[in-house]
DNA sequence: AAAGATTGAAATTTCAATCTTG
DNA sequence: CAAGATTGAAATTTCAATCTTT
C-alpha cells in the first residue's frame, strides 16, 4: 500500500461519505418541507371547519385513543411542550369541543375529554381531509404507502 | 347475484377502503409528528449555534443555490408566508448572518445575500446536525434513505 | 392592475417562573 | 423534592392592509 493508492482510497471514500452526507442533509430538509407543505394544505381546508391542522391532531387523537387523557400525554403525543397544550385545551374547551376533568386517582392531573360537539366536527374534519388523502391514493402505489408509513413510524420511534 | 351476495360483497369493500382510510391518516399523522420531533430535536441541537431550525435552512438554501435569493423565493422554498421571511432576514441580518441587496434589473425585488460569518456559522450549524444524520445513519440502510427520499421528494412535489 | 416586499396587529408556540398534589 | 398543570411574557408565524415598482 503506497502513498499515492492511500490517498486515492481516502479521497474516494470521502467523496462518499460527502455524497452521503448530501444525501441527509437533503433528507432533513425534505422533511423539513414536506410537513409544512402538508399542514398549510390541511390548514386550508380545515379553514371551512375553523380548526387549525393541531387541533384536529388533538381531537383526532383523543378519538383513537377512546378515553380522557392528560394534558401531558397530549403533549407529547404531539411533540410540543405542556404549556402549549394547556392554551389548546383553552381555545377548544371555549369552541366546546372538549372539556376538562379532574382524574380522581391523581388530583394533579387534568383530564382532555371530546364531547358530542367536538366528535362532530372532527368527523367533518375528517371528510374534509379526504382531498389530502385523495392525493396520497392517487400518487402513491399500495406499497409505496405501506413503505412510507414504516419509514416514517420508525424515524418517529428514534427520535422519540 | 343475489342480495346476500351483494351485501357482503360491498361491506367486504368498505371493510378494504376503511383500512386503506385509516392507513391515510395515519400517514399524514405520522407526517405531522415526525417533523415536529425532527424539528425539536434539531432545534435543541441548534442552541448551541443561536440558530433556529428555519434559520438554519435558510442559510443552507442560500448556501446550496449560490447566489442571492429574492425573499419570495425563500418564503416558496420553505412553505411559508412573505411577511415570515422578511422578519426572518431582519432577524439574520441583526446578527451579520445575511445582508439585503436590491435587484437592479427588477427594483421591486430585495435578495437575501448570506456573508461570510453567515456561512461559518451555517458550516458549524451543519457539524452540530450531524448527531441527527447520524440516528439516520444508524437506524436506515442506504436503500431506506433511498426509498425516504424518493418518496418525500414526490410528497412535496404533488403539493406544491 | 399585478408582483414583490414591508408594516403592525393577531394568533400560535415556546420559555421561565409558580402553584398544587404526590 | 418530583410530577403535572397553569400563568404571563417573549419569540415566531400568520394575516390584512399598505407601499413601491412593473
Amino acid at each position: 500500500l503506497t502513498i499515492s493508492t492511500f490517498l486515492l482510497y481516502t479521497s474516494h471514500m470521502n467523496k462518499i461519505i460527502g455524497e452521503e452526507d448530501a444525501k441527509l442533509t437533503r433528507l432533513l430538509g425534505l422533511l423539513y418541507r414536506t410537513e409544512r407543505t402538508a399542514e398549510s394544505r390541511v390548514n386550508g381546508l380545515l379553514q371551512a371547519v375553523d380548526l387549525t391542522c393541531a387541533q384536529h391532531h388533538v381531537l383526532q387523537l383523543l378519538i383513537s385513543v377512546g378515553e380522557p387523557l392528560p394534558l401531558g400525554q397530549i403533549a407529547e403525543n404531539l411533540h410540543t411542550v405542556r404549556s402549549n397544550i394547556t392554551q389548546m385545551v383553552d381555545r377548544l374547551a371555549a369552541e366546546g369541543l372538549v372539556t376538562r376533568i379532574f382524574d380522581p386517582t391523581d388530583r394533579r392531573r387534568v383530564l382532555a375529554q371530546i364531547t358530542e360537539e367536538g366528535r362532530r366536527r372532527s368527523e367533518t374534519a375528517a371528510q374534509v381531509e379526504n382531498q389530502v388523502k385523495q392525493d396520497l391514493l392517487v400518487h402513491f402505489s399500495p406499497e409505496e404507502r405501506d413503505q412510507l408509513l414504516t419509514l416514517l413510524s420508525r424515524l418517529e420511534k428514534v427520535w422519540k
